[in-house]
DNA sequence: AAAACTGGCAACCGCGATCAT
DNA sequence: GATGATCGCGGTTGCCAGTTT
């Protein structure tokens, strides 16, 4: 049924785009808009399928992109949504203005994902490892005057985003956990907060509704201000 | 100096969802 | 309801520059 990919059509460009390309396009959308991306390349006199056109406007050409380096806040807010929402690109870009979905997930994999792991901590759950790594064992055994590994480990839960949007987030105190070094004085915090985004996935809503309402929701609570992801309570 | 390796990023690909007829 | 066209998303690939051996 599928239609075979406009990019196998012969007489089309692929690969890097060209400056001239680039302001082709520049010039088409900012005198026509965006949309009709099948249409588009013939109009804007380029050699390109009109994916690879969306594609190159949405990523790079967009004049309201911010590029350059991420913030630390930028950061924060990337862990603590892939924690909420898992590998929903769109959405988490959705809530960093001027990032795309693209470079969301290429920074969250060349970097943030890494990072995680440094940390000991499973970044597709946002759960501490079974080992937790060398780096987080000297930070333990350095906060702790004498050793402890046989106490018990800190117990971060983070189950990543369920169907209906319904999240359920556990979390220790981890961070009382290495600082504090005596987890036999810390109590097992156990914050079971489930948050319920209106984000009813076997209902028809059209895609602008649904990111309305789970950014409408995220902002209003301001719950990701207060959830100290794994992550994050060992960055600091 | 050169080869091998690594990391970052842009672009591509395939698929599901949605729209149009 | 069936079929075809289009869009948008997430996973993956490939290129290139920088670093290491």
């Amino acid at each position: 049924m599928r239609k075979p990919c406009c990019d196998k059509q012969r007489d089309k460009n692929k690969g890097a785009w060209s400056k001239q390309e680039d302001q082709k396009l520049i010039t088409y959308i900012q005198t026509h808009g965006e949309g009709c991306w099948r249409s588009l390349p013939q109009a804007a006199g380029l050699l390109r399928c009109g994916k690879s056109c969306r594609l190159r406007w949405i990523n790079y050409l967009r004049p309201d992109l911010k590029r350059g380096n991420f913030g630390e806040d930028e950061e924060d807010l990337i862990i603590k949504l892939h924690a909420l929402l898992g590998n929903r690109w769109s959405l988490i870009a959705g809530r960093l203005p001027g990032r795309t979905d693209n470079e969301v997930k290429n920074y969250w994999n060349s970097h943030l994902r890494r990072k995680l792991i440094r940390m000991g901590i499973d970044p597709n759950n946002h759960r501490l490892g079974n080992c937790i790594s060398r780096h987080l064992q000297k930070q333990v055994s350095h906060a702790t005057t004498t050793s402890s590994t046989s106490k018990t480990k800190p117990c971060l839960t983070y189950e990543p985003a369920k169907p209906h949007g319904i999240v359920n987030v556990q979390v220790s105190d981890t961070k009382s956990f290495v600082e504090d070094g005596d987890t036999s004085t810390v109590p097992d915090l156990n914050l079971d907060l489930t948050m319920n985004i209106p984000y009813h996935c076997d209902t028809r809503i059209d895609e602008e509704n649904k990111q309305q309402n789970v950014n409408s929701n995220i902002a209003s609570t301001e719950l990701l201000n207060e959830l100290p992801t794994p992550a994050l309570v060992l960055f600091r």
